[in-house]
DNA sequence: AAAAGCCCCTGGACGC
DNA sequence: TGCGTCCAGGGGCTTT
């Protein structure tokens, strides 16, 4: 599934393909992702124009003309694939399987844009959802009002994290798993920077919790290497697993970096330390670590 | 309030 | 080849 760089990199390939183009029809095959689609779905969206397309967390946010705001999620698997007007072949934005093509049949909604851009939204095991809400009450809507602070904007600090940690009774990794405490981090990318910042999947929340006031060195450790994994995942478009491909089609590159995610009985990679990675089960979801350098 | 389960759904990988 | 089992990047909802 997408994570917080999957769905940045869907974001700006659909910025790309949609700002300033007006919807000028819509194709709902079916009632229902996730949730039942909005009453008058396509009637509220037809004739308007998309002024730009934004990322909470793990959700992409259409902002359209007239106060109104598309809320999508991508689930597990959900993408887009772009089509028409002056291109050479499809884009795929998001979640695809290694076969190019997605099976027509889970082709849920399709977008026709003004200038003959089509934008199909597929999603075999529709987890992902769309939403309508006024743009001047996102900030309150349910699903995002309790969203925690973006780890890649100026807000997430050491200092805000350790002072989040403090009392938790659950594990490391379940907390920053959890989107009420950092927004847009999954399972690979927890992993990861666990990893990157040699701390224990399994340790306590609250033993990177301020102490004294002051956050941990631990805390200090772990922020940065969060925004380091999430950055170098953007910048090497995201990366591809069973099912994720960048804005131009070509496969994510940066499951050649994961140093633990999806690596079980592998060697780690660091250099001298001659560990195994290791695979355990925290809250009903795989934790992929090195036991000899993350303590 | 926080934490832990359960569930939604399809398809791919694997063992027999 | 076919069938059963397990697993998957999420998150809302319910229960403890």
């Amino acid at each position: 599934m997408p994570e917080l760089p999957e769905v940045e990199i869907v974001r700006r390939g659909l910025e790309a393909a949609l700002r300033g183009r007006r919807i000028v029809g819509l194709e709902q095959r079916r009632a229902d992702l996730r949730f039942p689609l909005p009453e008058k779905f396509a009637a509220t969206l037809i004739g308007r124009r998309v002024l730009s397309v934004w990322r909470r967390a793990k959700y992409l946010l259409l902002h359209l003309s007239d106060g109104q705001a598309l809320i999508m999620h991508l689930g597990m698997t959900g993408r887009f694939t772009v089509a028409g007007s002056g291109r050479r072949g499809d884009v795929v934005l998001g979640d695809t399987d290694f076969a190019t093509k997605a099976d027509p049949a889970h082709d849920h909604v399709v977008f026709h844009l003004s200038g003959g851009t089509t934008v199909t939204y597929n999603d075999p095991r529709r987890f992902g959802f769309m939403l309508l809400a006024e743009e001047d009450t996102l900030d309150r809507h349910p699903l995002l009002a309790g969203l925690g602070v973006e780890p890649l904007g100026e807000t997430f600090t050491a200092e805000r994290l350790a002072k989040r940690a403090k009392g938790r009774k659950t594990d490391l990794k379940a907390f920053l798993l959890d989107q009420r405490n950092v927004a847009g981090l999954g399972n690979i990318y927890v992993c990861e920077a666990l990893f990157r910042a040699g701390l224990a999947p399994r340790r306590g929340a609250a033993t990177i919790a301020t102490r004294e006031g002051r956050p941990t060195a631990r805390a200090l450790r772990l922020v940065p290497e969060i925004q380091r994994v999430l950055t170098e995942a953007i910048a090497a478009g995201g990366s591809t697993l069973r099912d994720y491909r960048k804005a131009d089609g070509s496969s994510g590159a940066y499951q050649e970096a994961h140093q633990v995610y999806d690596r079980e009985d592998e060697p780690c990679r660091r250099r001298a330390c001659g560990g195994t990675i290791r695979r355990i089960v925290q809250s009903g979801r795989s934790t992929f670590y090195c036991p000899r350098c993350q303590r």
